[in-house]
DNA sequence: GACACTATGACGACGCGTCATTGTTC
DNA sequence: TGAACAATGACGCGTCGTCATAGTGT
């Protein structure tokens, strides 16, 4: 599959599909001509690229854990093992901080929404 | 309180406050010869704003919630009420969305310290 | 030969980190 | 009179978006 489509079926932009490459965590056959071919196996992992980013993984932290996912049984070091549970206890804060700003502005909302209420009714 | 105090009880750096008022966010007084001065509430204040950064807002999205925040009661329009609701359900999404990237970080940790204990065993 | 797709290169945006330089406070 | 703090300005970084220019596929 060529670039367009494998943006399209992953959700990642074609610059991003480039930029993933310089950061050498997708290595795509070229034709002739150097149009980029990917394996249908890149949809997936173009994915997971894409949620390690959106987790707040670095690219190079995300090189460093990628060995894990290609080869679970290989040569997985300690200092690998290390920094997953590092990014894990990491997310885990994360989504509790997320959690609050979401109660927060759900308080907002609330507030804004009832006194909107409050004109409607005294028109 | 100067910027160097606000940034130690707020969190943040003294260069993130000094964008947050290049952005708007913040109005600090001024001495004299330049310094700024904050007033406790800043703290609180700079707090919000780096849940609302952390929670993926942009400078813009943050300045148009903020009146809301100031006076629930005042001119909150019915576009600012919108963007809060959106701003809600993108948060929700990324909470569910990092959860998953969780458990599958959390199943590659599983799996690459069951192989280290194998070689433990083996040894 | 037209038209979509692709390639590379360069510049821009955002939220800061960082350094250099100069002035301020105590 | 130091020593810590603050001010402005400029450049850099990571993750792309975007545009320009040129080649490719059908």
């Amino acid at each position: 599959v060529r670039i367009g489509e494998l943006a399209e079926r992953s959700g990642a932009s074609v610059r991003a599909l480039r930029y993933y490459e310089e950061q050498g965590l997708l290595s795509p056959q070229r034709t002739a001509s150097g149009q980029r071919i990917y394996d249908e196996a890149a949809v997936d992992r173009v994915r997971l690229l894409r949620r390690l980013y959106a987790a707040g993984l670095s690219s190079s932290t995300i090189a460093a854990v990628l060995p894990c996912v290609d080869a679970p049984s290989a040569a997985v070091t300690a200092r690998t093992l290390t920094t997953m549970r590092e990014q894990y206890a990491r997310i885990e804060q994360q989504i509790v901080e997320l959690m609050t700003t979401r109660d927060q502005l759900a308080y907002l909302i609330d507030a804004a929404a009832a006194h909107e209420r409050e004109l409607l009714a005294s028109a």
